[in-house]
DNA sequence: TTGAAAGCGCTAACAG
DNA sequence: CTGTTAGCGCTTTCAA
């Protein structure tokens, strides 16, 4: 509850001694340099309506600095009943590396537009997200972003619609609920297209064995790539494996049987473990097999050897554009007050698949 | 004077306005249950001190049930003076994946507490640190934690000194600035004890090229275990790469010329490249070679084959430590307002050590 | 046991 | 151009 540590007293006894930090006010700095406190806020506030003197705003700004005067937010935002904090709730910051990078692209946008982030992990615990968002309700917040650390269908909390809010990375079956999610399909799109357009034709997608929109987005846009480009989906060429380097690296020798030239794996770990796999067998990348990953998980696919070619999964647009369209910003998409955002998967392009001669 | 435009007139028809916000304020509650504001507050922030009558109360909570009231925290702070806020400036949460952590134990332990995490990533940008720092101070947090990504000595930005603050995995050389940073040195004894303990006695450090108080510390960690197992410092054990994977893959050769039986690497990222390198030379990890890695960086060490037993960064601990150092709390470690506070970096045992014959 | 009233630091009419 | 004057929503003596 509370702690009982209270502020250090220096002095021992100054039982009334406002001994800390800062207790100047504006009323002490229209005192000093003889105004009055509307004509210090004027001037604080760089009001443009209000034309004041120049040299009475000299006076204010020397009165300011020599008191070392700041101004208290918390009393602006009482008069004007809404804050500048943007909250955002997280089920895991800390559960995925790259997860952060959501917070960092929230925490960027929110700023340029003077919005400071409150936020909360939840590690997935429920009283505790009640709380985080109870708090941020009293705290005044403009509005509230819930996210999750990896891309998911989601329950909205009640105390949530309390407040103007945005689900990032995840989304709900409500009707008209805001959110910005992901583009699996375009990503797994782009993935394909990475073995495509090197020339590969007998291409293997090793999906997920977990159930989720990004296992569902990216074999359609595996689908969807093949055939534009005028291949023939093959199901014998889609295999499923558990989403990580065990998986992966499981995977292999299933993988060898369809006698496929490159492979695109449901995310970078996978592509983590099939290089073992694809080692073990005696086998290189990317002349024995062509490989990319999807997430773009920086310390696995820009260190592996070699650098993996992958999609990148645009978290740090995710928290960007879910400020944004908390703040009604961005014209087109998510329009209004209800519709999802798809944020755009980037390809990048490492020396894992080579060029593959055109059978 | 009430104005009739705005707040909704009570007696009035009022429009069916669902959506109205939350107008609910104290005195509204104070209205509807038939008591004054000060009767409603005791209530509300259960004042044991105040014995209010059961049937009051009673008639309050009603009130504050049905017109969902949600106090103005703001204005709860504007009283009080101080916030219920800690600040947390970061000069990367986006950078290294596991920093992240660092946010996650600061707002745990801040929570624990009551207060909210008020936070600013600032990637290196001096303005913007000002402009966070000078932020949070009008926001009237109780404290800062001001943090770096990596472990490394720093300058203290003048407004900071305007708040009561801590450094977070970095250190001031000015006397008397409190701050938690990792335990290099037991971190490195703990990762050659790992060795040691398996039997190893020629055991290799590879460490960074870059100078670093990791660089020092686990360098002296090695010696001083070496020193306490009895077996002799042999500076030719020693070598130097860059960092990374690609780092740690470039010393194979030198390494495997030592004629050691056991590597410690300087971190995971070289210990994942050592793989690939002992790998490429036909050696096995841990059969051929054992080794040790430092940092636990999840997605590397617990996924390479086979998992690497390496030191942990206590990146979650040290957010904790920093808040509780900013609160006064935790008796004995950087007593008083001076001091660093050394974190353990507990030792994280995989497969990629076997126990080595004596010889 | 409860109410009246005085602010906390600031902004926003409205006067002068 | 600048000062007066109300509050914003809440806590807190001090009385009743």
């Amino acid at each position: 509850m509370e702690n009982g540590a209270e502020a250090p007293v220096p002095g021992a006894r100054a039982p009334k001694t406002p001994e800390r930090a800062h207790p100047v006010t504006l009323r002490d700095v229209a005192e000093a340099a003889g105004v009055s406190t509307a004509t210090v806020s004027l001037v604080v506030n760089k009001k443009k309506a209000a034309r004041i003197a120049e040299e009475t705003r000299r006076r204010v700004q020397d009165a300011i600095r020599t008191l070392g005067y700041r101004p208290n937010a918390m009393a602006k935002t009482l008069v004007s009943g809404t804050s500048r904090f943007i909250g955002l709730v997280a089920d895991g910051v800390a559960t995925t590396p790259f997860a952060g990078q959501i917070i960092h692209g929230a925490q960027d946008e929110a700023w340029k537009h003077g919005y400071a982030l409150l936020i909360a992990n939840t590690e997935g615990n429920n009283e505790l997200e009640q709380d985080a968002i109870q708090m941020m309700l009293e705290y005044k917040v403009r509005g509230i972003l819930y996210s999750t650390w990896f891309h998911r269908q989601t329950d909205i909390p009640a105390p949530l619609r309390e407040a103007d809010f945005v689900l990032v990375n995840c989304f709900s079956n409500e009707p008209g609920t805001r959110a910005v999610v992901p583009d699996e399909v375009q990503g797994g799109r782009s993935a394909t297209d990475i073995l495509l357009g090197h020339g590969h034709r007998k291409i293997a997608f090793i999906n997920a064995t977990i159930p989720a929109p990004a296992k569902d987005g990216r074999l359609q846009g595996y689908r969807e790539a093949l055939e534009k480009a005028g291949v023939p989906f093959d199901p014998e060429l889609v295999l499923e494996a558990y989403p990580d380097q065990e998986g992966g690296y499981r995977a292999t020798s299933d993988l060898l049987t369809r006698g496929v030239t490159a492979v695109y794996c449901y995310n970078d770990r996978m592509a983590m473990g099939l290089y073992d796999g694809l080692r073990e067998h005696g086998l290189s990348i990317p002349d024995d097999m062509a490989v990319v990953g999807f997430d773009n998980q920086e310390v696995i696919a820009a260190h592996l050897r070699p650098p993996l070619s992958t999609v990148s999964l645009p978290h740090y647009e995710l928290g960007a554009a879910g400020v944004r369209m908390l703040l009604g910003l961005d014209g087109a998409p998510g329009t209004g007050t209800g519709g999802v955002a798809k944020i755009h998967c980037p390809a990048v392009e490492r020396t894992s698949v080579k060029a593959q001669a055109r059978a």
